[in-house]
DNA sequence: TCTGATAATGAAAATGGTTGTCATGGTCAC
DNA sequence: GTGACCATGACAACCATTTTCATTATCAGA
């Protein structure tokens, strides 16, 4: 079990950044689409982007650079970039649905605290395994999959216990006088 | 790993069912609510179906048994049964988000067609023991999960095959009069 | 039982992420 | 150059979910 942080604090190297991009072109002119300079535009801006993201942030982000890209353009070219494996779903569960870069950092999953809602990336290549071998056991096969740990992190658990020690302190101060 | 089919097929025994509505007043309870009867008739109709279900249907459940409860309501119960452990989602990737019974069957996570959307359910105790490990490395206490396998069923793989030959086919017969 | 406080509910409106429409502009093949 | 077709932005439409608000139900205590 690794973790990926530094890789996520990394930027992709040239030719990492280079093969996507061919990725994309490929997955475009499979479907009888164009790589302009939007949709390139959009998988640099997600190429350059660190760590979890949601789309209105995505499309701040091309307008910081100058470039335009309404929300509806974004949108479309998500299914595609998808496909090219530049960009995929990163937290599914609560409200917010976030996306992540797909290349350039190690594959992983997420531990989400239902507490404050921190993420915590991991990887375990054990897990990865398993899930082929069931695939495999029902004749499907594998093209992804979506893991997400749902619990509560030390800093949360260590806050409620603290609540409920204090609500037990409370609790036996209005009960005085009356000890067992 | 065991396929959790039968357990689907059977409506919870009534201990069970008793089981869970104690949960559900004990967290209603612990957040100061009341069990109402839309609540419990929330409750009954989730404890009544087979399968997966999206919120629409639940709604013409209940209207279908005589009861009222607005969609409102049980938007609004939704997290409470979760809670008590009730319902639970069942598909979150793709378009809809369907959810199940959480109670009178094993746990399972789900294996989907990117084809045609199939689901297969599967239960297989090893993935859970390694998640709770992951958990606990990095201090969380584990309280849940979500796990989707995305992948091809034997049927479209079938399917895409032929297509591909077909299109191998025809593209033989066009470029006629020059063999390799 | 009355009464006040508070929770529960339904209907309708609001919200907000995502998708569709449409008119315009760009690009490619011929 | 021209026709076919893809791409785009602005804005409307969608639709699941949430919120609002007025009304009703329920509980605790007098």
């Amino acid at each position: 079990m690794r973790h990926s942080l530094n890789s996520r604090l990394t930027p992709p190297a040239a030719a990492i950044v280079q093969a996507a991009l061919g990725r994309l072109e490929a997955v475009l002119t499979s479907h009888g689409l164009r790589l302009t300079s939007g949709r390139r535009a959009i998988a640099d801006a997600i190429l350059g982007r660190q760590g979890h993201f949601v789309i209105e942030e995505l499309v701040e982000d091309l307008r910081a650079r100058g470039l335009h890209a309404s929300k509806a353009t974004v949108y479309r070219a998500l299914p595609l970039l998808t496909e090219a494996g530049i960009v995929q779903p990163a937290v599914v569960t609560g409200d917010e649905k976030s996306y992540e870069r797909a290349v350039g950092q190690e594959h992983h999953d997420h531990l989400v605290c239902k507490g404050c809602g921190a993420v915590v990336e991991f990887e375990y290549d054990a897990i990865e395994i398993l899930q082929r071998e069931v695939a495999a056991r029902h004749g499907f096969t594998l093209e992804g999959h979506m893991l997400q740990l749902l619990g509560r992190c030390p800093a949360c658990r260590a806050r409620s216990a603290l609540a409920a020690e204090n609500a037990n302190r409370s609790q036996r101060r209005e009960g005085e006088g009356s000890p067992p």
